[in-house]
DNA sequence: ACAAGAATCTGGACACCGCCCACATTGAAG
DNA sequence: CTTCAATGTGGGCGGTGTCCAGATTCTTGT
């Protein structure tokens, strides 16, 4: 048996150890927090050795933060795709933060990962998660910037309008998420701000 | 010795080690996060046996569902001399914003705990967790009452504007906590919305 | 005053975890 | 084909949450 691809499974070398592993552990997070997810569980549900991760990751931490930066991408894509789809600046802004909601409410567990302190600090972001915080910025910047030349937002600050907006936003993700808010609450209650 | 008051130590019997473990839990998560805080390490700063909390809490979670309920307390009393301080509906409903945004910055683990659906589940929330929230919702409640009389904001949804304003404030409270949001950033990006 | 029982605290034990070690197996590069 | 780095294995250590049995103390009924 020779193969020049990375490739599977079967013989002692895995082949493809390191997505398998992040496959299994996004699996376990459809159902589970990040905090209660264990290494060994990962490896057993990869049928590896309780130590073939390290060879992989570091540290557990490790492997929290690529699956962060996964669920960043995602959340980043559902949101690209929301904007595209949208006709018009207002509508855009809109479809941008209810694809955010939506993303929350469908991937509670990979969401609250994304912004858990405890695996993906804002403060020293991973080589990974680093540009796909910026792009999101960048997304709402950008759009914030075409969204104060319309007729009623005229003059705003740019800048504190992407805060409040990101803000309300994400708490009504948060919120929602946790069940402070009923799912409902979300069209109304983003209309109330953006009119 | 004889003592009728639950107090003190030195003895077989503490006297007040439910209070003793919450303190020094609660000392610990002014560095930690709710996450990586053991019962073992809680057990052993108030100096008993790594058994002896089991008599005062079910289990690790129950501690910690008790330290939300004090940092649930904090953050609504803290509101609430806001709001009184403050002078007319627009003025207390910013008071009351900063305040919950300051709580979060000044206590990160406590807010995170208190919103940390793996403790405190806002779906079930504990007998002494619920009427916390409830007189939170009511503040906010009663006070987006008034404002939708105010001239500027008549006609308004309430409830909607409610959830808006809840969200802005915790996304933000969030946000900055997290690095992702400057602290400087929460005055401005408040008074672009509520203006 | 005293005996009985409830409340509280202790040490021991078990399974699980993250992480470190030494060693086995494999694929690729010389 | 040999060598070597990458990848996998099992064993072990200290730490953790939780259950158990037993010791100690407080309280309450008589």
């Amino acid at each position: 048996m020779s193969r020049s691809l990375p490739k599977n499974a079967g013989g002692y070398h895995h082949g493809n150890l390191q997505a398998a592993l992040e496959d299994a552990a996004l699996e376990l997070l459809e159902t589970t927090s990040a905090a209660k997810i264990s290494l060994r569980e990962v490896a057993r549900r990869a049928g590896v050795s309780h130590n073939a991760p390290y060879h992989h990751f570091g540290d557990r931490a490790a492997l929290l933060r690529a699956l962060g930066v996964r669920g960043m991408a995602a959340l980043l894509a559902a949101q690209e795709e929301a904007v595209a789809t949208a006709d018009g600046t207002v509508a855009k802004v809109r479809a941008l933060g209810l694809a955010y909601v939506r993303y929350a409410a469908t991937h509670p567990q990979a969401f609250a990962l994304v912004f858990d302190p405890d695996y993906c600090a804002a403060g020293t972001p991973s080589a990974e998660m680093a540009p796909l915080i910026g792009r999101n910025e960048e997304l709402l910047g950008d759009l914030v910037g075409e969204l104060v030349q319309e007729p009623g937002y005229e003059g705003r600050d740019p800048v504190a309008l992407s805060a409040a907006l990101w803000s309300t936003v994400h708490g009504m993700a948060q919120l929602i998420t946790l069940g402070h808010l009923p799912p409902e609450a979300a069209e109304p209650a983003l209309d109330a701000l953006v009119r």
